[in-house]
DNA sequence: GTTGCATTTACAATTCTGTTGCAAATATAA
DNA sequence: TTATATTTGCAACAGAATTGTAAATGCAAC
């Protein structure tokens, strides 16, 4: 596990530092999205500032792309194989359920194209569905 | 105009303030989504305070519902006339453009139904669209 | 028009989110 | 082991949003 972790940062010519190392088996130990709070609770030994700059530096090194939230500020997940520094590939439906309120990557559905109005151009698109989720589902 | 904004508010069940008239005046003659910074930038008599808690109002009642942006925290934009204190019925996109930065409701395209993986239930989504809007098309 | 009461507002204080500058600590390569 | 560029922690700051409370105001009944 944490061999796979270091790689993943010297792929991306990262230096491996231990809230680095951190945040990222955070990652892959949860399905879904999380954000900069969630961190800070988990990883009580970082301070506040550098889990931020953690997170920046790896969306901009495309480690992680950002999920869009109603509330609560940004979410972020890691990126499939895919992404890399210039070009980002999360053209994925996102889903939020309303009971546990958690924020889940649907990778296998994508985003359908949508014919706009005359005069508009349509660059990137962003999905979010509100609703029940499998876990939820079950329990209730 | 006065009339009309007046009778928003008493059908809502709402007092009939300054504030709320003209927070509901504002969206009558802009097209595009409306963010709490607008507002108190042009609403210059009333506390900020005022104008958080008037949005919240309009929201509860069904007055406004939340339009998803990327950045800058939640905008708003007025309900069509089927909305009520229950149900919303703003199933449409928004467009947001990268030129201007503007929000825009489009109501004449509505989302399209996606089928989920096995175990999620949709409720409701939401579609933003970042591009270039017809305005800036024109001008560029 | 005046009165009474519930709603709404302004103000102060606080919390949460996110950023910037800088000195100390540390990962990495030589 | 050492040199150096990167990363971290701390302090301070800026903006977004919420809460409590007393004063002001809308509205209905008289």
């Amino acid at each position: 596990m944490q061999e796979r972790v270091a790689h993943i940062l010297k792929h991306h010519q990262l230096r491996v530092t231990a809230c680095r190392k951190q945040v990222i088996t955070f990652f892959l130990t949860q399905r879904h999205a999380i954000g900069h709070a969630e961190l800070e609770q988990e990883l009580e030994d970082f301070d506040r500032v550098t889990i931020y700059r953690t997170l920046n530096t790896f969306l901009e090194k495309g480690i992680v792309h950002q999920v869009p939230d109603d509330v609560g500020g940004a979410k972020y997940a890691l990126c499939s194989d895919d992404c890399d520094e210039h070009a980002h590939q999360d053209n994925h439906v996102h889903f939020k359920c309303v009971e546990c309120h958690k924020l889940t990557c649907i990778e296998e559905v994508g985003i359908p194209t949508i014919t706009l109005p005359e005069g508009f151009v349509a660059m990137k698109a962003s999905l979010l569905i509100k609703g029940v989720c499998e876990t939820c589902g079950i329990t209730a």
